[in-house]
DNA sequence: TATTAATTAATAAATATTATCAATTAGAAA
DNA sequence: TTTCTAATTGATAATATTTATTAATTAATA
C-alpha cells in the first residue's frame, strides 16, 4: 500500500469513528505508518517537533492512545503500566485481560510444540518463547 | 513442591550465585512463591510490610530486579518501561531482544494456525494472540 | 461564514522507577 | 564465637513516565 493509500484509509477511519483529522494527529500517524521499530510516545515526539515545533508532548500521548482505543494503531505494550513478576519457571503462556490486566498462566505442553521459524535462530541467540492469548475475561465481560 | 522444598530450594540458588539469603529477600520470595496473579512490586510490599514493617520499597524492588536477573522469578513485562506502539494490524509476532528491548515483527501464517485452547475461548471472549520470541539479538551477542 | 464540540498546548500532578549513600548485616575467615 | 568485609538495606532524592487540568484554538457541520 502506497503511502497516500495509508493516509486515506487513516483519514477514512477517523470520519467513521467521528474523530477529527488534526494536523497533529495527521503528522503523528505519518510518523508512525512506516516505522517498524515499535517507537514510545517520546521518539514519536522527537521525530515529528522539527516539521512541527508547537506540538506538546501530551498531544502525542494522546493521540496515540485514541488511535489505539480506535483500533487505528496496536499497543505492543498491553501490560506496560508497571513491572510485573511471576515466580513459574516451567514454559507457560499468558491469557491477559485486555480491560483488567489480569494475567492468567497456561501451561500446555501442545503449545510448546511450535516449530521456531528458521529466520529467529539463524539470526539470533534463542533464549525461549511465550504465547499471550488478549481476551476480555468473564468478569470484566459481566461488567460491560 | 512444598513450600518449604521451595524455600530450599531459593536459599540454594542464592547461594549458587553468591546471593545473601537476607530476612527480607525471604520475606519477598516467600510472598511471591505461591502467587499466581503477577503481582507488581507495589502489591508485593503491600503484602509483606505487616510482618516487616521497617521494609523498604526501594528494597522490595531491588531484590526483585536481582532474583530476576540471576533466574530465579520471571518477569512478565520484559517490555514495560514505556508504551509502544505498532501500525501493523494484521496477524503478526515478535521476536524481542532480552538486552536491547528491540522488537522485530515476524508475519508467519503457519504460527497463526495454533490451536486455541478451549479453555480459553470457554471462560473468555477471545480478541487474538501473539507469540513472543525471546532472543539476544546478533547486535547484543557482538557486544558481549 | 458562524457555531459548537473536539482538540490542542502548556503545565501541573500523579505514578513508577532508579540512584545515592550512610548504616547495617550476612557470610567467610580467623 | 568473634572479627572483618563486601553486600545489602532503609531512607530519600532524582528521574522518567503517564495522566489530569484548563483556557485557547480549530475541525467539521450547518
Amino acid at each position: 500500500m502506497s503511502d497516500q493509500e495509508k493516509i486515506n484509509q487513516f483519514m477514512q477511519k477517523c470520519r467513521d469513528k467521528g474523530l477529527s483529522v488534526t494536523p497533529q494527529r495527521l503528522s503523528i500517524f505519518k510518523a508512525l505508518m512506516n516505522d517498524s521499530s515499535h517507537p514510545n510516545p517520546e521518539t514519536i515526539y522527537k521525530g515529528i517537533k522539527e516539521e512541527n515545533p508547537t506540538i506538546s508532548f501530551a498531544t502525542v500521548y494522546k493521540a496515540l492512545e485514541t488511535f489505539e482505543k480506535h483500533g487505528i494503531i496496536k499497543m505492543v505494550t498491553s501490560l506496560h503500566n508497571t513491572v510485573r513478576y511471576d515466580p513459574m519457571l516451567q514454559q507457560h503462556h499468558h491469557i491477559v485481560c485486555a480491560k483488567c490486566k489480569k494475567v492468567i498462566d497456561l501451561v500446555d505442553e501442545d503449545l510448546n510444540q511450535i516449530k521456531i521459524p528458521e529466520s529467529i535462530t539463524k539470526e539470533n541467540q534463542f533464549l525461549d518463547f511465550s504465547i499471550q492469548f488478549n481476551v476480555i475475561c468473564s468478569e470484566c465481560r459481566a461488567r460491560q
